[in-house]
DNA sequence: GTCGTCTGAGACGTTGAAGTCTCATGTGAG
DNA sequence: CTCACATGAGACTTCAACGTCTCAGACGAC
């Protein structure tokens, strides 16, 4: 055959966040109806619920297994991009970028509504990494970059949030993925970074 | 007596966004524990589980009703703003502070788990609402003071997601209501004016 | 072929919350 | 005091989802 059988990697390679097909699915139909069954996941994932529940104990560890590998892969995400090094408006950039790919997967994952000791798991998984993002925020305004109105702690939070709001909007058909991530990096960037200068 | 006994008006006048006490008391817990039992918000909201169900026929009722009247603040809070009146760059400003303050009650409702035709009543219900919203960005663009970069769908999403955010701040305490609510102005003014002379 | 393994189908018991109902208590109006 | 009405306490039914289990079929390894 001319065509190599292998399947070329998926463009956004996001998708296989999850080892397994069944649990993408799940995640893919927990993040648009949070209160979905057990039931309705299975059919999702295009599984029976006795299999489902062979792959997971219980909902609860099912909903924690997959908020937990969406906060494994933002981590992992963030890291990748490096916050700590080099000029920080390019690093800012690498890991809006980075994120941004994530969001379309795992972005309204964080709605999910979660025990408070899972929930307490997770941000202390991601705590750490937090942190890196607040480190880049306060080291871009030492070194002039960045305004030094923006608390490092609001930056963080913007950042979560406007990508969430890119990931509802591409659930309700409003903007496309690609208009979505765009945005939140052009806002972002332009609500940290300072003008440089005048023409 | 010197001092008049009728109470002084709660600094920020969103706190009486429900009728009565009972409805506000259980959005408020409801917001924090979107999957509260009829029996926990009965608890937060100081009444027996019966009376509950009195004032509200079904779970379902209760939260479509709570969230019907967060949409409904919304609406009242937009349209008290004028957005369609005036300098741009002061509607903006009068709809940031208008919902900022909103936010601190309501915002976390938006997050609720909804079944999907109260979902799309409630978007119905804010459809106008977010046009005039989107109207203001058109003006803003067309009268130089906004950015043309910036979708006007997006201008509503990040709007909407910010808020949100500041609210969920404030919950885990990493902002104060007050720093939450300045940095989304903040946020929302730098990302949309066009910077308009330089010193 | 046989074996081991995974799966779907579906019955089954359990549980927790929803929603209904009754009754005793309290309170304000007259 | 008496009536009307709202509430709290709690028993009760219903029900949907969870979680367990069994069995029969499919499929690959060998």
């Amino acid at each position: 055959m001319t065509s190599t059988p292998r399947r070329a990697p998926s463009p956004d390679a996001a998708v296989d966040l999850f080892g397994d097909p069944v649990a993408a699915a799940a995640a893919r139909h927990l993040a648009l109806a949070p209160a979905a069954s057990m039931q309705e996941l299975a059919e999702a994932a295009g599984v029976s619920r006795a299999t489902l529940f062979r792959r997971f104990p219980s909902r609860t560890a099912l909903v924690a297994e997959l908020c937990g590998a969406a906060a494994e892969a933002y981590v992992r995400a963030v890291e990748g991009a490096a916050p700590g090094s080099g000029n920080p408006r390019e690093a800012l950039a690498r890991v809006v970028a980075a994120l941004g790919r994530l969001a379309a997967v795992a972005g309204l994952l964080g709605l999910q509504p979660l025990q408070e000791h899972v929930e307490a798991a997770l941000l202390a998984r991601t705590a750490q990494t937090e942190d890196s993002l607040r480190r880049l925020a306060r080291r871009g305004q030492e070194s002039g970059d960045f305004r030094v109105e923006v608390d490092p702690e609001w930056f963080v939070s913007m950042l979560t949030w406007l990508l969430v709001g890119a990931a509802d909007s591409v659930r309700l058909g409003r903007l496309t993925a690609a208009a979505a991530q765009r945005h939140v990096a052009a806002t972002i960037e332009v609500s940290l970074t300072r003008v440089s200068r005048c023409s």
